[in-house]
DNA sequence: GTAGAATTCAAACGAGCGTTTGAATCGGGC
DNA sequence: GCCCGATTCAAACGCTCGTTTGAATTCTAC
């Protein structure tokens, strides 16, 4: 599978086929949002891009190359800007240790200018992504993860800084708590916003900004110390 | 569609076909937690069930009521637990408000329970969970709300005791991150947990421990006042 | 203006899907 | 021993899926 014709193109084509391709993820990133990858058909997907059904296998290659791309066009530039902007705080601290409220920020903030950016289609990306985390198909959690090594292997160290007091493997688990919050709540959809009866008015950077001091609180806790296991069971 | 032939069964057929409807179950938690709802089929399923294709309509109606039966089999207990259990707090303090540890303590101890009961299946289940929290299919969303409603209710307004410095709608957003940082451990595979590279020993109970201290301090944080909003861009 | 590549198109392919059917089998009550 | 509802079973139904094909069309460079 996956012959791929457009593999054979010369080199001056992508000005020609960037229209139909620029419709088809488009197209995508709205239906992946709104139905998930496995619901959604290439035959749906071509009638709303408005592109012959062959399109897909002959621009991408194949669905799931597809959904690849659909991630590959925002995440690489977000998380790319993550970098630099953590690079940016390092070089402005001059050897002084980055706060853990800079460091979060520097997460976050790429991710706000993506949902405000209506043009980029930023909240429909930011669910499919949001689903993407919790999906258990193989190639799509191989792809995360290598889209995401180099941004989290620097965050990690920046963090790790910034709160001395936390071991490596606690300041892992805590991140993944961060990531989790994080995608939950970028990927909430109304229906199911199982606490939240909120305004529609509620936009993503009143969000953020009630999710940020929760996520410092929480990176900030002071560490599990060997002897003080909680007593979850029986001491309630 | 689903005319459901079982439910024009009489009274005393539960004992016979609880074997069946068991093994549907069983197999069907593990499929979809490995696959998902859309990437699992019928055939597949009671292939591995070593059940008739034609079982799960018979017995269930269609697949996405066996989906509902998967979850509302283990949902349901989990969630009456959660509120017995915060009851018995509150008698217990007679009273006195219930400290905020306490009542998220109360959360995630049946949830730790589950995960811990191998019997039931818990760890499958508990990650079939985690994944329907993000998945965009309607019938999951209408069904979830209405599984939650209930206790989340309740400990909403103990929530809101325990914390009087938080308005209603801080408190709301507070208990989503709190949902989201929960649904994403519990589901979390281990092929994507972008930040953890964490042996395989850790187990559950290990990581409700410092999942605990992360959401409590996260839920203690000072509530964000009308003036100070975060300066997300251009201050940083 | 024409050659040749890139793209679009309608049509079909084979496979797998959820569901339904009607007959075969089972199992307890009379 | 027989009846009758409950359950199992093999087979098929109609449909949609992702992908492929080969011809038609469009574009580009000479």
């Amino acid at each position: 599978m996956a012959t791929n014709r457009a593999a054979r193109k010369s080199v001056a084509v992508d000005a020609t086929s960037a229209d139909t391709k620029t419709r088809i993820l488009d197209a995508a990133e709205v239906l992946f949002m709104e139905h998930g990858f496995e619901a959604t058909s290439l035959r749906q997907l071509t009638a709303a891009a408005n592109v012959n059904l062959a399109a897909v296998n002959y621009h991408f290659g194949s669905k799931e190359e597809l959904f690849q791309a659909v991630l590959t066009r925002r995440l690489d530039p977000m998380n790319q800007e993550r970098i630099l902007l953590l690079e940016k705080l390092e070089r402005e601290a001059i050897g002084r240790a980055l706060s853990c409220e800079k460091i979060l920020f520097a997460m976050l903030i790429p991710a706000l200018r993506l949902a405000r950016d209506e043009k980029r289609g930023g909240k429909h990306f930011l669910k499919v992504l949001g689903r993407a985390y919790a999906d258990p198909a193989p190639f799509i959690r191989h792809f995360l993860s290598a889209q995401y090594a180099e941004m989290i292997r620097r965050y990690k160290e920046a963090f790790l800084r910034a709160l001395p007091h936390l071991s490596r493997q606690e300041l892992t688990w805590r991140l993944h708590f961060v990531m989790g919050a994080l995608s939950y709540t970028l990927a909430g959809t109304d229906a199911l916003k199982l606490f939240a009866q909120v305004t529609a008015a509620d936009n993503d950077e009143l969000l953020l900004q009630r999710l940020a001091p929760f996520l410092v609180a929480g990176l900030k806790a002071p560490a599990l110390g060997d002897g003080r296991k909680l007593e979850l069971v029986s001491g309630i």
